[in-house]
DNA sequence: CGTCCATTTGTACGATCGTACATATTGTGC
DNA sequence: GCACAATATGTACGATCGTACAAATGGACG
């Protein structure tokens, strides 16, 4: 019978252990902050458990960064509930995957720098557009009632627009939400209204 | 008779050397790569110079930052060229801006290395909401000939939608200008086209 | 020329880092 | 219980860091 609940995990999941306080070092000091000695003592465990499991201070962060995709391929899932049959449905749930970023404001800001490590490292590139491929295509599968007339190119300009937003939100805690839901609107009608191409 | 092409300058001159250079380390390497002693050697001055300028490694990164956002306001400056008096004019106009800002794409870079920097640090998100107001009236007051209803809004989203594509971009560098385009004629034509508000 | 202060330069100290590695411990199959 | 592989732990080494600081240099001005 194991003991999940024992704080010193053992085998498979010290790895794990090992990766949500890289995660948690990330989100609260950025990546520059991680290192070896500062993740053992977050986590509870000797210097020389992180470089058993991870050979290089590289190699733990692309597989802290890759954990945290698949976390968060969870939490897209969680949000997909009723149907979407109205733009005032798909404006719902295009806020509310913004919403849920910003319930863990850090974690948000740790897939920003996620982001920039991507920028120079092809490997965590590689895996991020995987994932953005996956949220493209969820936001357009979601319009597919509304019948846009470019549902893919629609989605991406969506993820965009919702990327820049939270990214002024990472400095400017004060912006208004509701703010953002009435300018939504007006993009997302003219996405999904008939228009023809250029 | 100062000699401006000599490479040790000296005093506020050899200020600015450091300053820049410390942008070029920050485009090529990141926020992290910067040392002291690793600016001093790619300015090709001794490693007294950075610490009797810069008091600590702080200070020599926000006063590189702040150095960024004047150099890109000159750059802004020259972008404005002809007068703006159609939805097309507008497209080109914020197409040219970003246009602008990837002919250097590492220096892009650098402008979101400084934005997750403003995330933590009060000091430098000051000056790059300073930056950001400049741009977000620049561009409402590029469109004030189109009518817009609410032209600071219009000018917001745009920002928001330029700043997510940018994002994109720095990961996939094989993304198409002239489908952001495209996207963009869209959502210029529903900004300001008359529509009221919720 | 001589003085004075801003600037420049080189060096040093203590701290922290990535990584390697030898040793101890644990769990498992027999 | 025993052996053996997987896992866990503590320590050490060389490199690099931020910062401090004393000494050297140089230009402006009497």
């Amino acid at each position: 019978m194991k003991s999940p609940s024992k704080s010193s995990r053992r085998g498979e999941g010290r790895r794990e252990l090992i990766l949500e306080t890289t995660l948690r070092l990330i989100a609260a000091g950025g990546v520059d902050s991680v290192t070896h000695r500062r993740v053992a003592d977050a986590a509870g465990i000797p210097l020389g458990s992180t470089t058993y499991y991870f050979a290089s201070r590289d190699h733990l962060l692309r597989e802290a960064f890759d954990h945290y995709l698949a976390s968060a391929n969870q939490l897209q899932a969680d949000v997909r509930s009723g149907p979407i049959t109205s733009q005032a449905d798909l404006v719902n749930y295009l806020v509310e995957l913004t919403h849920r970023e910003f319930e863990d404001e850090a974690m948000l800001l740790a897939e920003y720098e996620m982001t920039l490590f991507a920028a120079r490292d092809e490997q965590v590139a590689r895996s991020l557009h995987a994932w953005d491929d996956k949220m493209i295509s969820a936001i357009a599968e979601s319009m597919k009632s509304l019948d846009a007339p470019r549902p893919l190119d629609a989605a991406r300009t969506l993820l965009n627009l919702m990327r820049g937003y939270e990214l002024d939100r990472l400095t400017r805690h004060e912006l208004d939400s509701k703010d953002f839901k009435k300018r939504l609107k007006v993009v997302v009608s003219a996405l999904v209204g008939s228009q023809q191409a250029s």
